[in-house]
DNA sequence: GCCCAGGCAAACT
DNA sequence: AGTTTGCATGGG
């Protein structure tokens, strides 16, 4: 297992305010493991490292130079300034616990279609099971990667599969959601490299075409595959609460980053302990 | 057994 | 056009 992992190691100095764990478990992605206390084993296209905190650095071992440059720089969207988009949130005062709380929180720019498919297994379901059927998909349909890994199956790995090909991730009535979206992708009827710079309508109407995608799915797969900030995905359970907290919804002056305000909310509804769930 | 989980499609009024 | 119900699976 030690030769798995490229001998080399990134970096990255100066996150300051910057939550590794947040990050990696609020529910935004689903392929990072956290395999020691505060270590974190993920693949991202294609691309495996450990990722730790060491102070205010994030330290990623197994990434070399070109990984970094290719992939874990843009992941982890080091070049946005969060301190300025915490400061402008905490003074909405609707936002202040959320920012305290879960203010480590980035928004990863993950894969489209990884986020896509993901949360297209996401529907009425929760995160550890979530986790667990993303990880049988890859590991059943992926690309093998070195050291036993798996990358995450593109379109045209799952759209000739039938509901029974995927019976053992057993994601349930998801399945056919998923074929359905890997169809459409891979048939061009729903066209991937239009919905970053596609008017948000248009995108959402574009993603709801697929079968199981509807609203919340849609931003979803948007603010998170497509790094369209302005998107607030709201489902049912979060609804009710977000009614209390913030009946006019978010000033104009906050739309531009609406996403990562609702993933800190998101969160820190979800887990705080001086905040049980029901508001 | 029950209820819930990052919803949605289908079938109803 | 709004509202209700079923859905696969697993954990608490």
């Amino acid at each position: 297992m030690q030769s798995l992992v490229a001998p080399s190691s990134v970096v990255l100095p100066n996150l300051n305010g910057f939550h590794l764990r947040q990050t990696l478990q609020c529910g935004q992605c689903f392929r990072w493991r956290e395999i020691s206390e505060g270590v974190f084993e993920g693949v991202v296209r294609n691309a495996v490292c450990r990722a730790s905190m060491q102070g205010t650095s994030l330290v990623l071992d197994g990434a070399t130079e070109e990984d970094f440059t290719r992939v874990w720089r843009c992941y982890f969207d080091l070049d946005t300034n969060y301190d300025a988009v915490r400061l402008a949130l905490a003074a909405y005062p609707p936002l202040a616990d959320a920012v305290r709380y879960a203010g480590g929180i980035r928004i990863l720019r993950q894969d489209g279609w990884e986020a896509l498919a993901t949360f297209i297994l996401s529907q009425n379901n929760n995160i550890v099971r979530i986790t667990g059927i993303v990880a049988r998909l890859c590991e059943t349909f992926g690309q093998p990667l070195p050291g036993g890994y798996h990358a995450f199956p593109g379109p045209a790995q799952l759209a000739g599969l039938t509901p029974e090909d995927l019976a053992p991730l057993r994601a349930g009535f998801r399945a056919r959601y998923l074929l359905d979206a890997a169809c459409r992708v891979q048939s061009g009827d729903v066209d991937l490299t239009a919905l970053s710079s596609l008017p948000l309508s248009q995108a959402r109407a574009m993603l709801m075409r697929i079968v199981g995608v509807g609203p919340k799915v849609a931003d979803c797969a948007l603010l998170f595959g497509f790094y369209r900030l302005e998107c607030f995905p709201v489902d049912v359970w979060i609804a009710r609460a977000l009614r209390e907290v913030l009946p006019d919804g978010l000033p104009a002056s906050l739309l531009p980053v609406a996403g990562i305000a609702q993933q800190m909310l998101f969160h820190y509804m979800r887990t705080c302990p001086e905040r049980p769930t029901g508001v």
